[in-house]
DNA sequence: GGTCTGATGTCAGTCGCTGACATCAGAGCC
DNA sequence: GGCTCTGATGTCAGCGACTGACATCAGACC
């Protein structure tokens, strides 16, 4: 993280990384499968948090407000670690490479997460749906988080957004 | 498209491609960025069609609908060269490299998408919400599409996932 | 015939990443 | 205390993607 934010990704190599660690390159690669890795580590819990807090909802609740349930979770757990999320995000704003990477952890959260709406008795296509759906409105709100300056709550914005998709598609 | 059907994307050298190709490896960075990008090539084309039947839909379409518009343009010319489209589809699912890449350019296409919009007149956060949610409608449609053997009509698809998205939000 | 330009070839080099094998420190056992 | 076993680390050689710098060459235009 130090590096990646002092020289920017691309420009670090990985044997800078692993000197600064005081480690070998190849044990570098022992622990990730590659550079970009680095700043997904925390995928595997990330989405358990979110899945979990979907499945865990009333069974009264429809798949959205189910879903809606996991991405607060997800959202109030970033707020506690805001000065970290920033520095994380702004590195993967600067370098595509990295964007590619966090599109396909996004990706992985909507299968999970469609995987666990059909536990809970959604059929297709109304689970991936929402799945895409409700990953959409966290991007989003996600988003408008980080951009601005202020902090506002970030929770709050998850819930702003789902207010917005309602509008959207209730319009027609 | 050859050497990654037979061989597999990753066993596939650029040095082998280039020769097929009658040509140097050197020449064919010169064409394309990387070794993923020979895939995705088509994507500029693609995007125009998509934002462009967006924009010329009827002032007074509904966002979401005016976003269909752009989004059945270009279900219609994938239905029109679905052999190839199925081919491609299989080589990028063998492959999550492909995958980020491909997700990277559905991502493009949404900024496209909300930045077309907002030129219709919508305000923020709806022109990125109905952006997102779009293609969301759009991915979930090409999915059903290439999965099913019978070769189903790609912009009905279209169309019903528009109508399983209404479903959702408005049985809240 | 001459010049100019854009595409291609050549070459050397960096860096990400991997397989194979050696080393070494600590856990548990006798 | 000595022994073995295991998991983590180091070492080394090598492949393949990608890049920069310079040379070459064919066709366009004058």
């Amino acid at each position: 993280m130090e590096l990646y934010s002092e020289l920017g990704f691309e420009k670090t190599t990985v044997a800078e990384i692993a000197e600064r660690a005081g480690l070998t390159e190849r044990t570098f690669f022992r622990h990730f499968a590659d550079k970009r890795e680095v700043l997904f580590s925390g995928a595997g819990e990330f989405q358990e948090l979110l899945v979990g807090n979907v499945a865990n909802a009333p069974d009264s609740f429809t798949p959205i407000d189910a879903a809606a349930e996991g991405l607060l979770a997800a959202a109030a757990v970033l707020q506690q670690r805001e000065e970290f999320a920033r520095q994380r995000a702004n590195i993967i704003a600067a370098n595509a490479e990295l964007q590619e990477r966090e599109l396909i952890k996004f990706a992985s959260l909507s299968t999970a997460l469609a995987d666990t709406l059909r536990a809970r008795g959604v059929t297709e296509p109304a689970a991936s749906l929402t799945a895409e759906v409700a990953m959409a409105v966290f991007r989003t709100a996600f988003e408008r988080w980080i951009d601005q300056v202020g902090g506002r709550d970030f929770p709050q914005l998850v819930r702003d957004s789902l207010e917005e998709l309602t509008a959207l598609t209730t319009g027609r």
